[in-house]
DNA sequence: GGGAAAGTTGACGTTTACGTCAACGTGATG
DNA sequence: CATCACGTTGACGTAAACGTCAACTTTCCC
């Protein structure tokens, strides 16, 4: 096991994020990193927990949703019945997931036939456009 | 082509958002409904507009993201320049899209991979759960 | 040993996407 | 004709997710 720590600076620079994200982050106890005297020490754990923060940003997640969301990835130290709430929880995150991407796929469907709409009407301007 | 009108209040019903919302959304010029007076009616146009709206918000798109797509939906209306500025804008959102859909998948493999784990974890402590 | 560089804790500011409230107009209805 | 229901325009409030700035340590480097 590799227990290798980050500063904060490694870590804004590993991750495209800022100082005051990192710590906002862990004001709202999405990340929990160590302390050296007053600094952070930023762990595996909390580069896992980060990279999942972000995804979830990416699909319109709001923090405390995500923040639920990571305890199911921390599953193991928790007594049966939380770990049960875990569980069901996830499983609907999981349902509104794969929902959310069925929507996408209807969305890109429906967009790229606009897209060739728009490229016949280009044609007829006799605008090229670049191939697929 | 039935040019029928609604009023805000039937569209807070229809759509489930408030009027403030959609008085919000007209401010913001991505709805443009008529004017009797001073009362709004909408038209089929803001109404299909509208569903675009919520579905981009459910993606994590911000509303000037969405406003910008919007306008190919509306493509004809346009010069030959704005159409073909359009269009490139409209090629790069359908990658996002594609990019964020692909993203998703990846997440819902793995979050099911997490709950097979769960699952067990459960069954060691006796815990039965409902099937898929 | 004296700057930079990197980090810390407040505290206040900002943007987005609305909520809320006041004050008013207007049309239908018992 | 009064009183609702429904709508209108401000104007101010708010929650989320950070940005920004000030005032201090701590550490590294020449």
């Amino acid at each position: 096991m590799t227990d290798r720590h980050w500063s904060i600076g490694e870590m804004c620079r590993d991750f495209g994020v800022t100082a005051r994200t990192l710590r906002f982050y862990e004001a709202k106890e999405l990340l929990s990193p160590l302390r050296e005297g007053s600094r952070r020490l930023f762990t595996r754990r909390d580069r896992a927990r980060l990279t999942l923060i972000l995804q979830g940003k990416r699909f319109g997640f709001s923090l405390e949703d995500i923040r639920q969301l990571l305890d199911l990835y921390d599953i193991g130290d928790q007594g049966a019945t939380q770990l049960a709430r875990t569980y069901d929880l996830a499983r609907q995150r999981l349902a509104a997931m794969e929902a959310q991407r069925d929507e996408l796929t209807r969305a890109i469907t429906d967009l790229r036939e606009q897209l060739a709409l728009g490229e016949r009407m280009l044609a007829e301007r006799g605008i090229r456009v670049a191939a697929e």
